[in-house]
DNA sequence: TAAGATTGGTTCAACATTGGATCAGATAAA
DNA sequence: TTTATCTGATCCAATGTTGAACCAATCTTA
């Protein structure tokens, strides 16, 4: 039998694909041009990218080219989608991972005029009179130690938790499960996140607002 | 997905738009300059500015020109865009807070066909005899842990924070940063983390990961 | 208010690039 | 010899880019 050369210059594509190569854009070269890069006729190389194409490794468009298919996984767009659909008990356990970590970062970062904007937040949202009012003073607050904390990433995705804690179904939660009561535990909780941020305490800020998050747990999720 | 020029033209608005270009007044050059501007047609441009207007980054108004959504922060869109201008710095920062907290939830909450394919990507990272192919299954690795972690939110979180470390500015940086011994003090720190992770061990996950990311950094920033 | 300029929206024909398909002939292994 | 493979060539179909023209909404200016 005439050994396959088609049969190796698909295990040469593939060693170059694994190895990186046309990772940028995932776009292969034409066949007419590897066809002349191997040195062989078009027909092979179309061959060998039969096999790429069988296995999975990759996908041909007429017009356009042959693309890897390793390398898109997902737009981004895809992704913020996928996060519209977090569960409220998944989404508090990340609260607690970052707003603590956030409010540590904030006591050692902040400038005064930020932490000031925070003790303004709090102060407002005490002296609200009505729930509305203080809803918007408390998220202000926590959106305040996060702009703080001078890490632009992190910043950004408590905009996206704020975003999609805004939909419509957290929106029938948040009404459910405040009180008056509840409003004056979270203002103390808050005063303790704010002194320890003055105080540049960054272990006190963490442990302060976890245990502020708690509440907001417990009062959300019932447990 | 395909080689565009108009995808090209679309990558580079982006780029120009999340570095403030435009942002005075909003307002994008007329398609027609653009196309001047990027000795391109017409045609080209209205594709590549579609692409930004279907992700949101845009709005068109006929007779008055093309404008910026990200005019308007809480847009989720602007929060994308300005995500990825995120520094290597504040990224190390973010993965350094989460992905050790992914590796204790992994540690508790995996399933043993998800700590396999935890290990099985960390032995394919160790027998690559190539450097694209281990920085491949690297990032596999990671992936992979996060994927353990049951919660989606923090999945979606990572998957974000590779799109924006697989765009062209890191490219450049992980290539620095790579070198032979470093892949095998790589490997052996995966080992420890697969390690405590499969001793269902969430604070040793979490430690081994802080270390390993810190050797990371040490070798992306040069701290 | 009316006229003209600016700008995005739409369509079209022409060309270039690229994968898809086929065929006749040469080559090499069984 | 027979068979599978490779070659070189040709044509097709899908896609992307160009350049152009014209439309419709909006703004500017007289």
């Amino acid at each position: 039998m005439p050994k396959l050369v088609a049969n190796d210059i698909a295990t040469m594509l593939k060693k170059r694909i694994s190895s990186g190569e046309w990772l940028e854009d995932g776009r292969m070269p034409p066949e007419r041009d590897l066809a002349a890069e191997f040195g062989v006729a078009r027909n092979t190389v179309r061959r060998a990218v039969g096999f790429l194409e069988d296995d999975g490794t990759v996908v041909r468009h007429v017009g356009r080219g042959t693309f890897l298919t390793a390398t898109n996984p997902t737009s981004i767009a895809s992704m913020v989608a996928r996060m519209e659909g977090t569960s409220p008990a998944d989404m508090m356990e990340i609260r607690q991972l970052l707003e603590p970590a956030a409010a540590a970062f904030a006591a050692t970062n902040a400038s005064a005029t930020e932490l000031n904007a925070v003790r303004e937040a709090h102060q407002t949202a005490c002296d609200a009179m009505e729930m509305p009012e203080f809803e918007h003073w408390d998220a202000e607050f926590h959106h305040r130690v996060f702009a703080c904390c001078r890490n632009d990433f992190l910043k950004e995705i408590h905009n996206l938790m704020r975003a999609i804690r805004n939909q419509s179904p957290w929106f029938e939660m948040k009404k459910r499960s405040f009180s008056e009561e509840r409003r004056q535990v979270y203002c103390r909780e808050h005063q303790a996140i704010l002194e320890a941020l003055f105080h540049r305490d960054p272990e006190g800020a963490k442990t302060a607002m976890l245990g502020h998050l708690k509440t907001v747990e417990k009062n959300l999720l019932g447990r």
